[in-house]
DNA sequence: CGGATGACGCAGT
DNA sequence: TACTGCGCCATCC
């Protein structure tokens, strides 16, 4: 490898996280189904304004972020039920993802 | 180089 | 539903 991996995955995380429309969003093991603490690390060391962070949901729909994630999810138009995301509508699935980027 | 920590996920209780 | 333990991988001490 001629430049580390872990950067390499860093990219492609961040790459399946700017393919999540507005008013949809996705989880960590969703773009890294192997390592979702990776996913995690990767956006937390973004700073690219390109990658819609607050789009990234757990697994459950509770937010890392707290109300400021929430405010701008709710801007966008996303459902919740409650203190989560209603990921019954708003998820976009991992495969709808692989599709996004491939066609990219 | 080993352990702790994190924007996690899941099974078990 | 909430909490716990373990697996996962990169970073920081």
């Amino acid at each position: 490898m001629s430049e580390s991996q872990a950067s390499a995955r860093r990219r492609r995380i961040l790459e399946r996280a700017r393919a999540v429309p507005v008013g949809f969003v996705t989880t960590y093991g969703d773009l890294w189904p192997q390592a979702p603490r990776l996913a995690g690390h990767a956006l937390s060391t973004c700073e690219d304004p390109e990658v819609p962070w607050q789009r990234i949901v757990r697994a459950d729909g509770s937010l890392a972020k707290g109300e400021r994630q929430r405010r701008l999810l709710e801007r966008e138009g996303v459902p919740f039920s409650g203190a989560r995301v209603c990921m019954e509508v708003a998820r976009v699935p991992a495969e709808a993802l692989d599709d996004l980027t491939r066609g990219d």
